[in-house]
DNA sequence: CCTTTTTCTTAAGGTATCTTATTTTTTGCC
DNA sequence: GGCAAAAAATAAGATACCTTAAGAAAAAGG
């Protein structure tokens, strides 16, 4: 997806921040090793994760880089991490791009918003505990690495009742 | 967005059903006037709506479109309404297509993800009175006109509360 | 390896939201 | 304009999930 001249790798530590709220997004990152994420905090001062990134996966706030208005969200490495980051404005300043990225670009949004539309009827239809079982099939491999607090986020409960669904599944 | 070869308008009447779970979508729908929705329903049998599409919205199942899978979704008509129908496979034929309407396309890919990650935010951060007051404000126009139930099913939550909410914040 | 910090578990009580059922109001239709 | 059907309101009891708090286990760091 990235031509050349927009690319630059970067090391990043477990707990760098990539991009605060308030902030304009400049950058999108796609991860080489390791693991992002990107989250809001609520009224309350809650966190909820809205996207992991682990290897391969891109992440970004696209309406903060694109409209140019403070980000309403955070993005931080939760693993010591290596990504590329890439200038978003310049990326998207369309006319630039030949045919072939823009045809690219297309699949990768439209792979978005399949998942993020995914997400909407999960949240829509499934139980907590649904919504956890399907975490664990969709990231096997996550479930190990992370704590699980960050999937409690993820799936929108508290990590206590993340405990609990726990205890009971083991039970059955 | 669309070239004179991938249009046909069509005239549907309230209740008409244009894509149903389990077939393939084939069309997507752009909305002349009236009003159709989308929405899944769950293994309770309770349905929850996805989007609705207003005048000028465009509504389909991309990812059934896109990787010739049955739909999870249905959708109908919610008013009597006018419609342009795009064959949807042929549209996202990139090769076939221009680079102006590539860039026309990622425009419209960006912003979908744009409402799609908003409102993945919003089930996550704001109470169910938060989201009626959002819907409130952000379709003033379709809130006189659908019935409350289906304003109860975007924002998800059951017409009784959606009542009990109301009456609350009457009584404010 | 030991200490400190973070994460996980457990439990009790509370709140938001649901379910079911009944009644009232509104809408659609001949 | 009146009847049937759909929608909305109301209410009582149930449940999923939250809050707070405390202790146990695990991880991190020097």
């Amino acid at each position: 997806m990235l031509n050349a001249k927009k690319r630059k790798t970067r090391k990043v530590s477990k707990g760098d921040v990539l991009l605060s709220s308030g902030d304009i997004a400049i950058y999108g990152y796609q991860v080489l090793s390791g693991c992002l994420r990107s989250y809001v905090i609520d009224r309350n001062g809650k966190e909820h994760i809205l996207q992991f990134a682990p290897e391969d996966w891109l992440i970004t706030d696209l309406d903060s880089a694109m409209n140019k208005k403070p980000s309403a969200i955070f993005i931080d490495a939760i693993e010591d991490s290596e990504v590329i980051s890439v200038r978003v404005a310049e990326f998207m300043n369309f006319h630039s791009l030949d045919k072939n990225t823009l045809v690219e670009m297309n699949l990768k949004f439209r792979n978005s918003i399949i998942a993020s539309n995914k997400r909407v009827i999960n949240m829509l239809c499934a139980t907590a505990e649904d919504r956890y079982l399907e975490f664990l099939e969709t990231y096997p491999d996550l479930a190990q690495r992370i704590p699980q607090k960050l999937i409690a986020s993820y799936i929108g409960i508290t990590p206590e009742y993340l405990s609990d669904l726990r205890r009971k599944l083991a039970n059955k």
